[in-house]
Parts: C-alpha cells; structure tokens; sequence
DNA sequence: CCTGGCACTCTGTGTTCCCGAGTGCCAAGT
DNA sequence: ACTTGGCACTCGGGAACACAGAGTGCCAGG
C-alpha cells in the first residue's frame, strides 16, 4: 500500500513541516526536494497517505500536516538519529567537565539539554533502587536527635533527621553506626529491607527500639521518597514554540513529578531511545507535545532515565542525537566518579 | 495636590482594575464605589491623578489603568496588608506539618506559595553565612577519594567529593574528622575562612597537604556555590495570568538563579515585606512583573528571603499577607527543629 | 501509471463602516 | 470654589464584505 515514493513524500512532508511549520502543499514539495514527479502525482500519493491516517489537512484546500501516526512512522522507518556536531560534542564535554558532585552533574545535564535541543530538559535522579550502599552515618544533633546520612555509589547523598524515643549516648551511636555499616556497606539497595529486617536480633536488647526507628526511616528513604526525585529546566523553549494552547497545561505537567516520571519511565527498555509522539502519552494536556527520552547510568546499569519534552513538531532526529549523546556522555561521567 | 478623594479614586481604579483587568472609567467607578461624586468630578480627580503620573489611559477615551508609580502609592498608603482566612492558615499548617528535613521543608513551603498566592513562588535556602557548622563528617570512598558532608545548624547538609594527593588510611580519616570538628563545631560560617587559615599548624606535617586540600574545598563550597542556591514553583500560574508578551522572557528569567537573587535580595532591611513593583525592578524583560519578598528565619536571625512573582497587576493586600504569613510560618518550623 | 489542465473551495487579509465607551470642556447651579 | 449635567469628539474593536492565492480533486490524454 505504501510504496518507496509515498514513503519519500510522507518524510518530506515531515521535514518541511518541521522547518516552515506551515501546513505544506504538493506545489512546494516538488519544488523543495526533487522527488522526480510532479505535483499531481504527488497529490495523489497524499491522498493516499491521508486514506492511511498518516497526514492530515487542517482544512480544504490547504496544506497537508503530520499526524501522530506519521510521525511515528517518520521516526520508525524513515529517519535516522543524527550524531553531534563536533562543536556540539566539544560543548557537552566542556560543559559537564570537572564535576564531581552529583547534584552538579544533574543540574548542569539537565541545562545542557535544555540548551542543545532547545527543548524542555527532564532529568530523573540515578535511582537508588539499582545502586548500591557505600556508607551510612548517623551524627548527632541533639540527645534525641540524630541526622542519617546515606551516600550510594553514584554519589547520591539522601539525609534524613530522626527523632528517636530515648536519650542515646555518643558511644551507642558509634556502635550503631559500625553495625549499620558493616551490614549495609555494598549491599544492593534493592536488598536493603530484607538485609534490614534480620538485623535486629544482632543487636543488644537495649538498642533495639532505636535501632527500629532508625532503619524505619531508612527503608522509608528508600522506598517511598526518592525513586522520583526529578529536575527540568529550559522551559523558556515552551513559549519560544508556537504552542497554540495549552501552555499551561505543559507547566503543570512539569510541576507535577509523577507525571515526569512516568513520562519518562514507562518503558521495558530502559536502555533504549524511547520516542512518545503526541497523543500516545497518557496525559491529555500534553497532547501536543512529544517525549524524547533515554535511560543512563554508568556501564551497564541503568541508573536512571533522562530526555526532552518538546512541540509534536520536533526535530526528531537532531533532538533524538543530542538525547542519546548526553546519554551516555553522563554515563561516563558516572562510571568515571 | 492630591487630596483624599482623589486617593480614595486611585484606590478604587487600582481596586477594580486588579479584579477585572479593563481599563476602568469614571462612569463605572461612580456605579460600583459610592464616592458620593459624579462620573464628571472623578473625572477631574482622575486627570488630576494622570497629570501626576499615577495613572495612565491607553489610548485617548479608554478607562485609565495604574501606572506603576500609581501601584506603588497604593501600596505605601491605600491599603492594608489582609490577613489570610482561617482556612488558609490551616492549609498552610497542615503543609508544612510533620516536616523534617530541610529539602523538604522548602519544596513544600515553594508549592504552598505558590498555591496560595496563584503566582510564581520562589525560596531561597536558608544561607550558609548566617548559620553555624554542627558537623563535618569525611567518608572515605577510595584510596585517594573522601566525600566531604557540611552539616549546618538549620538542617542543611552540603556534599562534596574531593580527590585527594594521596593515598590516605582511615585512621588518619579519623583524626582529620575530630580535628575538624574540634575546630569548626559550632563556628559560625561566616568565621570559618579565619579558622581554617590557623588550622594547619596544629597538624603533623605529613597530613598537611592531605588537610590542604580539604580545607579549601570547605572553603569552595561555602563562598562560592551555596549562597545562591534558589527554588521556583509555580510557573503555570503565570501562562493563566494574560501576561501580554514577554512570558519567554520572565520564565528565562526564573532560571537564572543570579537574577532571582538579585531579585529577592536587594534590600536593606531583610525581616520586612518588601514590594518592587514593575520597572522598579531591574531587569526588563521583567517589565510587567512585581515582586512581593520577605525575610524568614529561626528565631530573630534572618536566613533568608522568600517571595512570589506575578503581573503587575496583582492583589497586593491578599499577596503581601500569604508571603508574610508564610515566611512567619516557615521560621516558627525552623526554629522548632 | 504519470501528467497537465481546470474548476472549485477554502482561509487569511485588507478595507470599510459603525457603534459605543469614554473623555474633555463648558456653562450653570449650589 | 467646587460640583454637576450636557455635549461634541475621538478612537478602538467588531461585523460585514470582497478578494487574492494556495491548494485540492478529478479527468482525459500521453
């Protein structure tokens, strides 16, 4: 049904679209790419493009636009991830150069990103759950009072201050530390509450109802607060693109973590470039927006995804280049740290 | 030259126009406020006030519309800072309640403000120079790679990783930790660059350079980065709020951290509630903005400011009383942990 | 199966026109 | 001296209208 030209004309309807946002006729298609038919021929393989849901036209007697479905196709089938420029690979690097901190490199990817694609930026923190445990340290803050401060492989640090139910001694919570870390330290956080739950019966009786209230507040850091730890930026780039309505929505949308999140995760693949065309998010609101994203993580563990969320009318190749370049640019960094 | 009714005029002008957002004539002033004059004496009141530059008419025979000169005599005299009901003070209660730890406390006191007043809220972390240091903690990650965590007495924890000269043995971790904290528990961090200058002479020479090192990443991390560290939220409450042009320019503006304290900053008095208003500020591109600001802290100390961003064309009583409110409310949880 | 030609259908734009809101001024009233 | 009603004037915004141009679908011929 679709042969190799109609292919040709659906991508160059694409393409002109995506440069003119103008809706695009057969007159300017045969002028701009040299598809080696006329105009008429080309109105014919449009109106079969339109039978097949692919293209679309606003009103009679103007131009054909994209639908969802032919930018997913587009994408699929007709287009090919464009790599960097060097300019732009040199840029990444000195951009995220000499960063050891991990709140830094999250910012200054997510700004990158932004920059780079002219797009909204969307990163999601390295996930714990898939990192392991590099040392735990309780200070002291007060005679009920301590701070738990956790730090992974991947740099993350999660604090947390816990009000304990008795006054507890300089010595004890030496003790406590040096169990916690001796149990916890390289444990997979994923295997923290099970290695959590038969902890207790190593300690004395007395430091039981501390220690309960302390690996409480672990397992709640873990498991409930910051599996959705997200940053964006760059959202300047919504009003720069035409969005006809809607704006609104889109920053609402962004505000909202769980949102981002699932935006971003819903996939099997963690690993693989992951395109969301339009109405194929579940969010209405965002119907006029498409997803680019990527997981990263340093090696081969994926730590956590990252991407953009820009118009439909995006330019996939490029934004879907630059995603999976900061991708695995940031990998490195991790691995390397 | 301007007597009470003519005050009692702008008041209304400014009144109606907020709630309406129509340039508001003398007829409908008349109708909707019982001056007790007719449409033809606001009249005159009313070129009394453009003559004075408080008012301005968009184009010949259109209502009138409050300079920002005009805006700023309303709020310097015309009207009462309005205390929120009680249902918002309860809102603002069970928001912040039960909060811990200081990220949170500011991400939920961003969103409540941002809820509340239905403008863009900004909050800047409690600053590191008016705080003390209550612990500092070196964790050994590698053979020659500590992670370095500042804990300051509002709850904030900074991290940093730091590559050290060389190999260095947990027992000379240890001793660098008590003597660090020996030094710098409790010293205010505006004090901490003297401390740490006197502090290599009470080391054995070969820690030094090792010393060295940290300290002056210690010293980074303070001076440099965190003085300037700035949440925003809110931002869809500007695309609802009909800014004519320009909202690329202030949400460009929201992401540059530097501006948003400036914008927050510049003042003498922190505790009080601090009003810019339109070109008063410094920027353009943030033209059509106000800013209402206040100075929150634990206790009398100021920690830091807190603030909304709307259209000029704003309620300032109900905005000045959220802000105030909440950056009251905000120090009472401070102090309290 | 492609192509040129042709009639047709729209939208967007520019023009004109008119209504109404609102003003400024003036003369009369208190 | 201030307020008030009256009145002429101005201007923006919306409605009505026409028109050009881009683009289409279809058809008959190569």
């Amino acid at each position: 049904m679709l042969d190799d030209r109609k292919l040709a004309v659906l991508r160059a309807i694409v393409e002109d679209y995506v440069s003119t946002n103008e809706p695009v006729g057969s007159k300017a298609l045969a002028d701009r790419h040299n598809l080696g038919v006329s105009p008429a021929t080309i109105r014919n393989d449009m109106a079969a493009l339109e039978d097949g849901g692919y293209i679309h036209q606003p009103h009679t007697s103007a131009g054909r636009v994209p639908t969802d479905k032919g930018y997913r196709l587009f994408v699929d089938r007709l287009s090919q991830v464009k790599p960097l420029s060097g300019a732009e690979r040199r840029a990444i690097e000195t951009f995220l150069a000499g960063t050891l901190d991990l709140d830094e490199i999250v910012m200054r990817t997510v700004r990158l990103l932004a920059q780079l694609t002219r797009h909204v930026a969307v990163v999601q923190y390295p996930s714990l759950t898939r990192s392991t445990v590099r040392h735990v340290e309780i200070v002291p803050l007060a005679d009920t009072r301590v701070m738990l401060v956790l730090i992974t492989n991947t740099g993350r640090v999660e604090q947390r201050v816990v009000d304990l139910p008795e006054v507890i001694g300089d010595d004890r919570v030496s003790h406590l530390r040096a169990v916690l870390n001796a149990a916890l330290d390289g444990c997979g956080l994923s295997k923290v509450p099970e290695t959590v739950a038969a902890l207790p019966e190593r300690l004395s009786p007395e430091d039981r109802p501390v220690a309960a209230t302390i690996l409480s507040v672990i397992l709640e850091t873990l498991v409930e607060r910051h599996e959705e730890k997200i940053v964006f930026a760059g959202a300047a780039n919504l009003a720069a693109a035409d969005f006809t309505i809607g704006l609104r929505d889109v920053l609402e949308a962004l505000e909202e973590q769980v949102v981002l999140m699932r935006l971003l995760g819903e996939t099997d693949d963690l690993s693989e470039l992951t395109v969301r065309i339009g109405s194929e998010n579940p969010y209405t609101g965002l119907r006029g927006t498409s997803i680019v994203a990527a997981g990263y993580g340093a090696g081969d563990k994926e730590l956590a995804r990252l991407g953009v969320l820009g118009p439909t009318r995006m330019d996939y190749p490029v934004t879907m280049g630059a995603v999976r370049a900061v991708a695995r640019y940031v990998g490195q960094i991790l691995a390397g740290s």
